[in-house]
DNA sequence: AACTAATGTGTAG
DNA sequence: TACACCTTAGTTA
């Protein structure tokens, strides 16, 4: 499920598997051909994640830039014991990374398949930076100020559901996560940006923060609490997915109060949530 | 076996 | 707002 924590994640493995060795960069598939044969036996330095970003960074200042889009994959291998126990790449593989182990790195042979993405490009460090600078702050990032996204927020008519997938307020958070942590802090999704109370959105951020980083541990995106969790065990589980509040289960009673779970479309994706627990904010500013 | 929807984003109209 | 991208798990027949 690529949000946010699937791209750290990757970054992480990416960076143990190929993290300052040299790497065979090919395209199977084609459409990378050009510039794979460019990047092709150089040293893949770092392996890093911003946002739903990815950015691969060889030496001589190159760099991948990736992004997985709803579909993309770059599943990693690593520990092979050789060249020969990498398979022949199957369907389309955009691009390829293989490293020998005979270079005596600790990860032994590895080799990663990249399928279905929107963005596959090699692109310059400036180029880098300009994704960098259109996007919002990152809960992953240690660094990250969540200030940024609030003075955005704060201003904003727009629903609090649409403001939270806007990668330029905040980078990372996908349909999932959106809806979880609103059904977690009990906001209505359409609640508008400047109606939000400053402590209110720093509850959402401080939720943000730990729940994609449990997300970066555990590869999956599970939000119950654990008084909750016994609720939810009454009910079948989904099986690739983690355990949701209101993700995915429109016409399901809500664990927490049995009301019935809503769906709607909201600029085009499906948002999901309790009209109980998250009753329509109203404003009060008229008498 | 065919069909649908999905974690996302960019572009065209 | 619609759909193109072009993968895959899950559902329906």
């Amino acid at each position: 499920m690529p949000e946010g924590h699937t791209l750290l994640r990757l970054a992480l493995d990416l960076d143990a598997a190929f993290g300052g060795r040299h790497v065979r960069v090919t395209s199977p598939q084609g459409r990378f051909e050009e510039s794979a044969a460019i990047l092709d036996g150089r040293v893949l330095r770092a392996a890093e994640a911003t946002g739903k970003h990815l950015f691969l960074d060889f030496d001589q200042e190159d760099v991948v830039h990736v992004h997985l889009g709803l579909y993309g994959k770059l599943p990693v291998h690593a520990g092979l014991p050789g060249v020969d126990a990498v398979p022949a790449p199957v369907g389309a593989v955009r691009m390829r990374l293989v490293a020998d182990g005979a270079d005596g790195h600790g990860a032994g042979t590895a080799y990663g398949d990249l399928r279905g993405a929107t963005q596959c490009a090699l692109v310059t460090p400036a180029e880098r930076e300009a994704v960098l600078d259109r996007i919002g702050p990152d809960p992953l990032k240690p660094d990250a100020d969540p200030d940024r996204a609030w003075q955005r927020i704060r201003r904003s008519r727009a629903p609090i559901g649409g403001l939270l997938m806007d990668q330029s307020v905040l980078a990372g958070v996908g349909n999932v996560y959106r809806a979880e942590v609103l059904f977690r802090q009990r906001l209505d999704p359409m609640r508008p940006g400047r109606t939000l109370r400053v402590s209110q959105w720093q509850a959402v951020w401080d939720d943000l923060v730990e729940l994609m980083a449990a997300g970066v541990r555990s590869g999956r995106i599970e939000t119950l609490r654990p008084e909750d969790r016994a609720a939810a065990r009454q009910r079948p589980a989904r099986r690739r997915t983690g355990q949701h509040y209101v993700y995915r289960r429109d016409g399901q009673e809500c664990l927490v109060c049995g009301a019935t779970v809503r769906t709607r479309e909201l600029a085009a994706r499906n948002l999901f949530w309790c009209p109980r627990c998250q009753p329509v904010f109203r404003s009060r500013a008229v008498g």
